[in-house]
DNA sequence: CTGAAAGCGCTAACAT
DNA sequence: ATGTTAGCGCTTTCAG
């Protein structure tokens, strides 16, 4: 214990060199001109010794702290969206940075203080993080910082962000029912999620259904009904329940989160309509639930991984940064809840 | 753009004070007398510039960089373990700590150099984290730090544990269903997961059984059976679909995991049993899924964020780490799926 | 090809 | 009560 750690004063003197010396073996420069026989003692003298670089120290120089910080609201309590710190983590692996991970939980005054906190500590950057998809106001902190937006789009702040594709997503969900022969009774349950709290609906709501009735109608057809209702299983099982005993014959679903096709399972369930065979279903996020469904729940994914790295490496990217907006493929992941409509 | 950050030295300057006094009344320090008058025009000259502390240079003298490391093999990946991220994130921030996050993805090599790139930047401790509860031996590199262990046991590390108290939750799964008037044809569905691949069971599964087995027997009964198998939802459907077929009449249901529950919903509900009418129904975890089913699922929470507060409250106690073993309660979270049993 | 010396921003003895 | 000075561990001119 109280081992002082070895420093590069020691590796020097052990090797019987300069400072200046060992610096450049250590740090692998070849811009001055080493001999050989000095880099070899240089390199056993710090195998030897178990010589590690003080990062800090270094970075007090070099202005460079191999470091990120993440701020977002709440990103590490929404269940699978830890994806987005693992394709960061693993992208900033790839280029030997370490991750700051701070949380606000939504709170705008803590926001101030954790974004001072990293810039105290000498990030290299920052990512500014949304748990769903939405328009932010980063704190004025982040002005003339090297930053990159995640899931979010910040009008007022000069940086890139990195989005789900959700308008192409839209064309993809219309495009599976489309393929499996639907053209009626198409119904979208969540739809904008136009309500009392967001009248003109959440992003994600907009573009998926602007992207779905631009592909109904370029075949020739269009929804059935939207549905506005807030995106959880309580609201799938009530609107669904609702749907069905209204005597209308929905013979497709398109549900806004994977949470509100598990009420609509539960609703068709109930009212003894079967999935697919009466009733198909696709849906938005591609959480673990969605594979566990029987039968399992034909979704198109939030490329959450590919967000976390996409913006780590636009970031790390010597190219200076564009505030234009990178829109990340939705993949659609084909189960079995859809199929072609009962005749 | 390229703005300069303000230093100490520019705060002393403006205020006309020496740096040391300026040092002073920054950090607050009182065990030096700072005149009323130079405080003042320091504080001012510091806020009109602007100043903020550049915590990397003062962590060269200090040797504290508030920071804490947080490295496990897949946490962020499991879902609702996110919760131990914010937990620790939010005890961090009480103590004006921020955390590096890290993931090795179980990769045993890449172990040692994330722990390395933590301690090169000098991070004041590290809490070495496991997403289930098991014994480890972390790298080496670790020895002679102020660690914690999160999740996990490492008999060799001179270290305290932080671990969810298994036994007691046995207890507290056996306490339920004896409370609802259950004594015969009680089934644990997962067991100690003792299969080829761990053929001692694996920890949870151990201190459960040994806690449930204790209560019942305090009760004068015992389970009917125990069913080994992994804790995945399909293992659930399966293994009690063919419980329910083999002629055994369960009226309750101890599953190791929320996931196994959810496969035993759809077990019972295809052969026509009700929950909790015919079976109830108790599960471990506490998963977002566990209050969305119907009828809501009784579960024990495993104590996520608990456990990610706790560690880092030790870590950043002053008293020296005792290598001792903190056993975090796993709360019973009642809904709807515990009924009396059938007369 | 290598070393001496200055300095990154801050703190802490030691003077005064 | 305040200022001078010397580092923390590393990089980087600038001489040799």
């Amino acid at each position: 214990m109280g081992e002082r750690r070895v420093t590069m004063a020691d590796v020097a003197r052990s090797a019987g060199v300069s400072p200046t010396t060992a610096s450049f073996v250590l740090s692998g420069r070849t811009d001055m001109r080493i001999s050989e026989n000095a880099r070899l003692k240089v390199q056993q003298a710090a195998g030897r010794l178990g010589y590690r670089p003080n990062v800090t120290a270094r970075s007090l120089r070099t202005k460079s702290t191999q470091t990120i910080g993440l701020v977002s609201d709440s990103l590490t309590t929404t269940p699978f969206a830890g994806e987005v710190i693992r394709g960061a983590l693993e992208a900033a692996r790839d280029v030997e940075h370490l991750l700051f991970i701070t949380e606000t939980g939504g709170d705008r005054a803590a926001e101030s203080g954790l974004v001072n906190a990293l810039l105290d500590r000498q990030v290299d950057a920052v990512i500014y993080a949304a748990m769903y998809t939405r328009e932010v106001t980063p704190p004025a902190e982040l002005n003339g910082q090297r930053v990159v937006l995640l899931n979010c789009l910040a009008p007022g702040l000069d940086a890139p962000s990195v989005i789900p594709d959700e308008y192409e997503a839209g064309r993809t969900a219309g495009r599976a029912l489309l393929a499996a022969g639907h053209r009626l009774g198409i119904w979208a349950i969540g739809g904008h999620q136009a309500l009392p709290a967001t009248p003109d609906g959440v992003f994600a709501g907009n573009e998926r259904m602007a992207g779905l009735r631009q592909v109904l109608d370029e075949a020739g057809t269009a929804v059935a009904g939207v549905v506005e209702c807030d995106w959880d299983p309580e609201d799938g099982y009530r609107e669904v329940s609702a749907l069905l005993a209204s005597g209308e014959a929905p013979r497709a679903l398109i549900c806004s989160t994977d949470r509100i096709a598990f009420g609509a399972y539960q609703a068709l369930h109930d009212a003894g309509r079967s999935v697919p065979g009466d009733v198909s279903v696709v849906s938005f996020d591609d959480q673990d639930i969605a594979s566990w469904q029987r039968p399992a729940l034909s979704t198109i994914a939030l490329p959450h991984y590919e967000l976390g790295r996409r913006a780590v490496e636009l970031l790390m990217d010597s190219a200076p940064l564009a505030p234009r907006t990178h829109r990340v493929p939705m993949p659609l992941r084909e189960r079995a809840s859809i199929g072609p409509p009962r005749p």
